[in-house]
DNA sequence: TAACCGTGGTA
DNA sequence: TTACCAAGGTT
């Protein structure tokens, strides 16, 4: 073995984390672990995993379950296409592979939510199947190690570090082999101020004798942010509140919301006082309205409000509109923002 | 192909 | 505060 490989996995045997979805080989398991890092630190992902694997001990558990349900034990985590592919996949596994997880490459990634990089890593830990599972780590600890000003984003650049990545696994134990370059992206060679003074690899780092630690990866697209404006409205009816169900491709589907109004630009307080509600009746209170919230997402920024109403008298369920309990608001998934809102309210949890 | 899909940590 | 970005995938 060579220098790259010898002291990667020295140092992985010294430094490796004690991972919970690491403790047998259980593909649900590792599958598991998969979807929730997509995007999201081992230490953001970690109790989402605790929660999942004891709510869902097997992936027949958790296709029975309800879509709301998994999409509540998601809640907070972001990517909610992934609690919903997620799911969606439990029942094939169930029903088409009765309950027992494929084994091979191509049926791994026909998963929904499932990509390259999570059907190479699900192949290789709970397989042993040679696939490099090239993520972000890997991008970095590459394009250092060896140099490669590609940017990780383009389509050339892929290819170019996906063909290299097969190279690197030949021969070695794949699943121990994938894990070992993700570890050593995510502890070692981090994308700010990596521990070079400590690191295995100085003596051949290309970029470190180079001077390029700081450019590499190179990344070009960068995601540019719209501006969205939301209004939200409580209509505290005593002791039950509307909520609604998100639909359609947009963010947060299938979460649950208050009654939004959504506006191109930004209304003043007495702009809104005249503004459609969105349920109309004549015995409405504005008890108060907040201050703006600012909340970021990947590539929009929502600038948020909430209109406290009070519901005088009987008020008609305003279908597709829910009325919900105020002691059974926080049993439905909704969107960090709501949740704030909910709680400044007085409500949910 | 490029735009879209969340949230939180860090410098 | 801003910018970057983390065990990516889908359309």
């Amino acid at each position: 073995m060579d220098n790259f490989h010898t002291n990667i996995y020295n140092w992985y045997h010294i430094n490796k984390r004690d991972l919970p979805w690491r403790k047998d080989r259980d593909p649900y398991k590792i599958w598991l672990s998969e979807i929730i890092l997509q995007q999201t630190r081992v230490e953001q992902g970690k109790n989402y995993f605790y929660r999942f694997a004891e709510a869902y001990p097997t992936v027949n558990d958790l296709a029975s379950a309800h879509e709301d349900e998994v999409l509540k034990l998601w809640q907070g985590l972001g990517y909610y296409s992934r609690a919903r592919n997620l799911h969606a996949s439990a029942k094939i596994i169930a029903l088409q592979y009765n309950g027992t997880f494929p084994n091979d490459y191509k049926n791994i990634l026909a998963l929904k939510g499932v990509g390259p990089y999570t059907a190479a890593a699900i192949a290789s830990i709970a397989f042993d199947l040679p696939f490099p599972a090239v993520d972000g780590n890997i991008y970095r600890v590459l394009s250092r190690y060896y140099g490669i000003e590609t940017p990780i984003d383009s389509s050339a650049g892929k290819k170019e570090f996906q063909q290299l990545a097969e190279e690197l696994i030949r021969g070695q134990n794949p699943g121990m082999h994938n894990q070992a370059l993700m570890e050593f992206g995510a502890l070692q060679c981090v994308p700010k101020s990596p521990k070079c003074e400590t690191c295995p690899l100085s003596d051949s780092c290309f970029a470190l004798k180079n001077g390029l630690v700081n450019q590499l990866p190179v990344k070009e697209k960068k995601t540019k942010q719209r501006h969205r404006y939301f209004y939200y409205y409580i209509y505290d009816m005593g002791d039950s509140i509307l909520l609604d169900k998100r639909s359609g491709s947009d963010i947060w589907q299938n979460l649950y919301q208050l009654p939004l109004m959504e506006y191109e630009k930004a209304l003043s307080d007495s702009e809104l006082l005249k503004a459609d509600l969105p349920v109309k009746s004549s015995q409405l209170n504005i008890k108060y309205i907040s201050g703006q919230k600012k909340h970021v997402l990947s590539h929009q920024i929502i600038h948020a409000k909430l209109i406290y109403l009070e519901v005088q008298g009987n008020f008609n369920n305003p279908s597709p509109l829910i009325r919900v309990n105020k002691k059974d608001i926080s049993k439905f998934a909704v969107s960090r923002l709501v949740e704030q809102f909910l709680h400044e309210a007085g409500l949910g949890i």
